[in-house]
DNA sequence: TTGACTTATCGTCATTTGTACACTATATTT
DNA sequence: AAATATAGTGTACAAATGACGATAAGTCAA
């Protein structure tokens, strides 16, 4: 690709890297797509790590975040939003890290301490989704099952929820980029229950729903599901405030 | 200063830096705190800018920017929260903030383009309060008039009023650290329109102070207004929630 | 001393919003 | 036809919000 070529003759950012945190919801349950390290063979090493990569010197941050994201997955056009940006003063201290970078990016000088900076991106999870680029081996992992990850990422991710819920109880029509296009009442109030940890009466939610005029409801129902099929409903961007 | 000395000796990271927004409330207007270039002849340079500089490759950002914040105003003890990254591709073009920052920081290659990772404190604003170092000419200016500053310092002034807002829409308690201990409910009432930029109805403002735990009436009325004098409040922290 | 003026404080009423709670409806499977 | 699994609905009370008028407590000038 030619992009990847002339990127060959940038210059990096030693100090500054972007990292893109995008949680999915299947219907279920939360997700966040981690990626794997390259060009480690040691098993030792944790290779499991949010997409992200230093900058080039030259580089808006915003359109690094964006970059960074299509090499290590391939998506294109995600709408990703900064966050938080961290940068403790022991976050690329261990040697399985700084030993990663450092021969990815082929440093001559060992790693000084990297500023990351936070991006978001909600999406939906299709669970036929395909990744248009496997070389890092891209994958929806329930972040209620998240381990170890390299850095300070199982940080990140926490501080990315901590983000959405705050964000959502500011406007909650945010958390729509979750669902599908057509969605169920029940999978609506799933979603909330889980962003806000708590439980939502259903009558009451569907009053919620009913005095939202951005959520109208559609003709279609459900198909093949062994019991009453629920109505669809759908987000209208149009029809927000 | 035993720290400053040590610090010459410190390594300057020249790819991240930090700035300190400082917002603060006298009674009638939001001012941010600002403070002078040094070591600048030329009067063409805007020479007026937000608390911030370069930091050390080893330091943690938070420290960086209460470190910062001492040195350039004598501030100490500052409660500084980081509100948002700012990584434009063109941040540090002007030849005006580049030529600065290389004689400042006695940098031997050109600088890059700055990625600055900034902080926002609010603070009582006393019309006789002093600051403990004068070197940097540090003061209050209304967010009103503030005209163009150094970098995109302006923007980030910006940014840090809309934090404000949506932050205080979440928990309103974050206000008070804007008003003296003791505070009138015109006082009040007059900060939270200026933040929600609008105007709130006087008799329904005193029901809204009722219902808030946390803000306690005091027994203590004003003196010397030529009306009717004006109960106090104070804010009791360990009433909220 | 009095009345004009200014700002503070309190009260009422209508409306909206939040919350607790139990039954009927519809589709599939056996 | 019965079992079962989930969808969908209404009512009553409490609490918060918002529009508005009336009264209180000071200063100031005549």
């Amino acid at each position: 690709m030619r992009q990847d070529i002339l990127n060959c003759y940038r210059t990096v950012n030693p100090h500054v890297s972007v990292d893109c945190v995008l949680i999915g919801f299947d219907g279920e349950q939360l997700s966040v797509l981690l990626v794997k390290r390259q060009g480690v063979v040691d098993k030792d090493f944790c290779d499991t790590k949010l997409p992200g990569s230093l900058i080039y010197v030259d580089e808006d941050l915003d359109e690094a975040a964006e970059r960074v994201l299509t090499e290590l997955t391939g998506l294109k056009n995600v709408k990703l939003d900064q966050f938080k940006a961290f940068g403790a003063k022991d976050r690329t201290k261990n040697p399985k890290d700084t030993l990663w970078l450092e021969r990815l990016h082929s440093l001559k000088s060992p790693v000084d301490r990297i500023v990351s900076v936070a991006y978001l991106s909600l999406q939906k999870v299709d669970r036929k989704m395909m990744f248009p680029s496997y070389k890092y081996e891209p994958c929806w992992k329930p972040v209620k099952e998240v381990g170890e990850l390299a850095f300070d990422h199982k940080m990140i991710i926490d501080e990315a929820l901590l983000y959405i819920r705050n964000r959502a109880e500011l406007n909650p029509t945010f958390l729509f980029a979750l669902l599908p296009k057509k969605f169920t009442a029940a999978q609506m109030r799933k979603l909330f229950e889980l962003v806000y940890d708590k439980s939502f009466d259903v009558r009451n939610f569907h009053k919620r729903i009913a005095q939202m005029p951005y959520v109208v409801a559609l003709d279609e129902k459900e198909r093949g599901v062994p019991h009453r099929a629920a109505r669809y409903y759908k987000f209208d961007k149009s029809k927000v405030k």
